[in-house]
DNA sequence: GATTTTTTCAAGCAAGTGCTTTAATCATGT
DNA sequence: ACATGATTAAAGCACTTGCTTGAAAAAATC
């Protein structure tokens, strides 16, 4: 008989559970295997080890989202158009909202769990990871070299890098901001937070060096 | 007769150090006296626990960044003068640099620090700092509203959070850019991230709505 | 229905965790 | 020199850590 689900999908559900709201450091096997119901042992005979798991969990939704975001890009630059910023940045962006609709974890949950994953790992990315990583920043510091002509490879960079700082921000201390203004700014819905995310990075991008308009 | 350093303050460096370099989840006591070269007990004989050495060190240059920044701003801002967006976020970073040097600390170490109290504490901020940021978050968000009356309180409460995650990233995984573009784009001037930081910012700050320049 | 193969379980291991205890040491004031 | 209070040191306590073991149970294969 088939239960309604399998030890392995359980672990992973409760850690990603746990990870997201109490990060990685702190989560250890007991948490994980009390929380999913399962055996401690099963941790290690399904994954290997702890370390091995957290790069399950890892992968599990962030290379689905560089796979969307190139495929989004890839629409943008094909037959040799020249994308907006804004257009790049909203590819970089949205592929956050399209995954986590196909899984089954609340948009919450999983952008903690996205800006865990960002911002974490001491021991740096799974090397598995790396290649993935690496091919959305060339891909598109390419696209956004094209689109801002004016800007020279490193300022670009830069600026993605600035732009990883905002979202791994926005998605890990979304109800900070929250407590810090007594409920002045609240916990609009995740499609308005990334408008304003990316009016705020495109404008970045475009800035010109000292600028002071 | 008085020792080189007294052990109160070995156990500072060491758990600065170690922290900057691994995260506060990561570092037990043992590593720290270890470090140190100083007997377990010393920690909680004079700072009373682990966590309250950890708030020790949160506060021990957080405090005095913050009071930098309203000093920085209160100048800008007196007689009823109007700062510009871009004076303001000068005021609110450059006094990383300022306290850094004040400090025996290196530049890197000191950013990392800085980082993690940002990112990491997962048991949020030390309650004693809690009112301190937030009388930081009050009298930006106050200037800068004065700055770009275009924008409404909580657009501004939205970018300064943004920016806080532009300084987050920047000070905690300056490297990590260095490694995913091969060398690239290099580890500059602290002094040069600082103005990419602010041109990228101030920008983002003076972004129209949907704007697409 | 018997035989593998896969999966789960309780128990436990060595090492590490934060912290306390008790005794020794230090610096200092009288 | 002695007494006093502040500091350090060694040992250990109760608990948690990641992981392994060997046997039982379940599932799949024949």
């Amino acid at each position: 008989m088939m239960e309604r689900k399998t030890t392995k999908a359980l672990i992973l559900d409760a850690t990603e559970r746990l990870v997201a709201e109490h990060g990685f450091e702190s989560v250890s096997l007991r948490d994980i295997t009390n929380d999913a119901k399962v055996n401690v042992a099963a941790v290690n005979y399904h994954f290997g080890s702890k370390e091995k798991l957290f790069e399950a969990i890892q992968c599990r939704y962030i290379d689905p989202v560089n796979e969307e975001r190139l495929r989004m890009l890839e629409v943008l630059t094909e037959e040799g158009r020249v994308a907006t910023v804004r257009e790049i940045l909203e590819a970089f962006m949205r592929p956050l909202l399209t995954v986590v609709k196909g899984s089954e974890m609340s948009e919450k949950l999983f952008f903690k769990l996205m800006g865990r994953c960002v911002m974490d790992p001491q021991g740096g990315l799974p090397e598995d990871m790396v290649p993935g990583m690496k091919r959305v920043a060339e891909s598109f510091t390419e696209a956004l070299l094209a689109a801002a002509p004016s800007l020279t490879t490193e300022l670009v960079l830069w600026r993605l890098h600035f732009t990883f700082g905002v979202m791994a921000q926005t998605l890990l201390h979304g109800e900070l901001l929250y407590s810090l203004t007594d409920g002045a700014c609240g916990d609009p819905d995740a499609e308005d937070q990334f408008q304003e995310m990316i009016d705020f990075s495109e404008a970045g991008f475009l800035a010109e060096k000292g600028a002071q308009k």
